[in-house]
RNA sequence: GGCCCCAUCGUCUAACGGCUAGGACUCAGGAUUUUCAUUCCUGCAAUAGGGGUUCGAUUCCCCUUGGGGUCACCA
């Protein structure tokens, strides 16, 4: 029934459980999914949990959860399986284990030995001196003898990569193209940790080998790491993926997306009531862009339209301003009743007693004219709900001889009969004008008090269809002799 | 500071080496509306600077400047 999956194109998205999914995380997903899906290739989802410090319970079920809601469904991963599990990096030691033997068996690893005060000294050297902290290789060519003696001593250990010193990598990335870089200004990088747990590098490298990962899409954070990573492959003789560096997120400022500076974690903006349709949206054109004016996309559609040849190379500020704005376009033109739904839990969270359907439709409708976010409805809503309370100028609008009058008129005309149609509160309205020789403001604006609470707001016939009949009749008893 | 990456309106961005540098957000003004909101229209606003190459550079090259990333037994 369905297609077989193209081998080739086989992405990963690697989050690190370490609390909540950031929104640059969220963009790093998104192009990896839309990459794949694009191409009929795979989409993997694979925990990285390899910092034991870090770990932090439930943020794996917390990130899972979060990139299910935002439609972002993966072919293999957690949960559901595959055929290159397990998908989680901490049931992966004896791989890393036995692949960094391989390293160390090559020559293209070795065993250090140095303890933390000394690694402590040599970065403080570096910092005074201006310079690059890097390891100074003192481990570098210990014999065979002084490595079993210091091993069977059970001294505390680490396995570093042993990094050619002289010559250039040159890579190839997708979005920046040629990079080259100085072998010998690449640090003999730790792999294994002295608690035997591997670092990003090597867990990344060996499960993005094993998994058969054919594009490595991420961050550009990571780019001056390549060519460590391409050390490995090619000392294990594993073909090296193709590299695509995403421009990163910035702060308004330009830096790096952060927290301190707004909200980073996606399931924050989905708790502030932006809808995973419009951030889905508005992250896709933080990098990336088709060549014309468009701007809104389904997923659907950016899975058709995406490219990675069309990735920029600068960073992207994200700019909330254009969120809220694109946001209040989704909620405008979403199906009605699906905005409702998702609305649900804000109104029943503020009190509102939404039993009648028809009438929340009707509510719902009036409110997203009004809002960008869903909580912000709530403010455009209650008073349809909750009874209304006058400041004092108000009440002086609302007792003036002429409203009063006027109130009267429209209790007995609105008795006449159920409901109304557009048209002939409208017609009341001019006969309003005709009998009690009021228009314009001093028309509308006790009106609209009397029955809304506000002197701006909807129409008058809006806000009886809303209201209905018999409530906006109770409202404009409520005011008369008030 | 070393290394790496980047550079079009304030922000997101478009422009086979060839129109008056286009669109969107924001902001300002206007139209519609009884008001508010929506919607529509108009406007403000950019190729960082300097050298080349070329008949012609936003576009290609170099330098400068600026910004960012990275420099962990974190990812």
């Amino acid at each position: 029934m369905s297609i077989p999956k193209n081998p080739d194109i086989r992405v990963r998205f690697a989050p690190s459980p370490t609390g909540y999914l950031h929104v640059g995380g969220l963009r790093t997903a998104l192009f990896n999914y839309l990459f794949a899906r694009k191409n009929n290739g795979s989409f993997i989802l694979r925990i990285e949990d390899t910092d034991r410090k870090r770990y932090i319970p439930g943020a794996q079920e917390d990130l899972l959860k979060t990139i299910k809601e935002v439609g972002l469904d993966y072919d293999e991963g957690p949960i559901i399986g595959g055929d290159y599990g397990p998908y989680i990096q901490s049931e992966r030691s004896d791989l890393y284990r036995k692949y960094a033997q391989e390293l160390i068996d090559k020559g293209a690893a070795y065993y250090c030995f140095c303890p933390e005060e000394r690694l402590e000294k040599l970065r403080n050297e570096a910092k005074e001196n201006n310079t690059a902290v890097m390891y100074d290789g003192k481990c570098r060519n210990l014999s065979l003898e002084e490595v079993q003696e210091k091993l069977a001593r059970n001294i505390p250990h680490v396995v570093r990569l042993k990094i050619p010193q002289e010559g250039s990598t040159v890579f190839y990335d997708v979005v920046r193209e040629r990079v080259e870089v100085d072998n010998a200004l690449v640090d003999d990088q730790v792999i294994m940790k002295s608690d035997g747990f591997p670092t990003y590098h090597l867990a990344n490298v060996v499960d993005d080998h094993l998994m058969k990962i054919s594009h490595v899409i991420r961050g550009e954070e990571w780019l001056i790491s390549v060519p460590k990573h391409i050390f490995m492959y090619e000392s294990l003789g594993w073909k090296v993926p193709k590299f695509v560096h995403l421009p990163l997120l910035l702060n308004p400022d330009k830096t790096k997306l952060s927290k301190r500076q707004g909200d980073v974690a996606v399931e924050d903006y989905l708790a502030k009531g932006y809808l995973p349709e419009a951030l889905i949206n508005f992250i896709a054109l933080l990098g990336w862009h088709s060549s014309d004016d468009r701007e809104f996309y389904t997923l659907e559609e950016l899975i058709k339209a995406f490219s990675l040849k069309r990735i920029s190379k600068s960073g992207a500020v994200f700019d909330v301003e254009k969120l809220n704005w694109m946001n209040g376009s989704y909620l405008r033109n979403l199906d009605l009743e699906y905005v409702a739904e998702r609305a649900k839990p804000y109104f029943e969270k503020a009190g509102l007693d939404i039993l009648d359907h028809k009438k929340y439709l009707k509510v719902v409708d009036n409110a997203r004219n009004r809002s960008a976010t869903i909580p912000e409805m709530i403010a455009h809503s209650e008073m349809f709900y909750n009874d209304l309370a006058f400041s004092a100028e108000y009440k002086d609008i609302v007792s003036k001889e002429n409203a009063q009058k006027l109130f009267e008129f429209w209790i007995e005309h609105l008795s006449s009969h159920e409901s109304w149609s557009e048209d002939e509160i409208k017609d009341m309205v001019k006969e309003t004008t005709v009998v009690i020789g009021v228009k314009g403001k001093e028309l509308y604006s006790p009106l609209r008090l009397a029955l809304f609470g506000e002197v701006h707001g909807p129409d008058i016939p809006t806000l009886i269809d809303i209201l209905g009949t018999k409530e906006a009749i109770a409202r404009l008893k409520s005011v008369l002799n008030a």
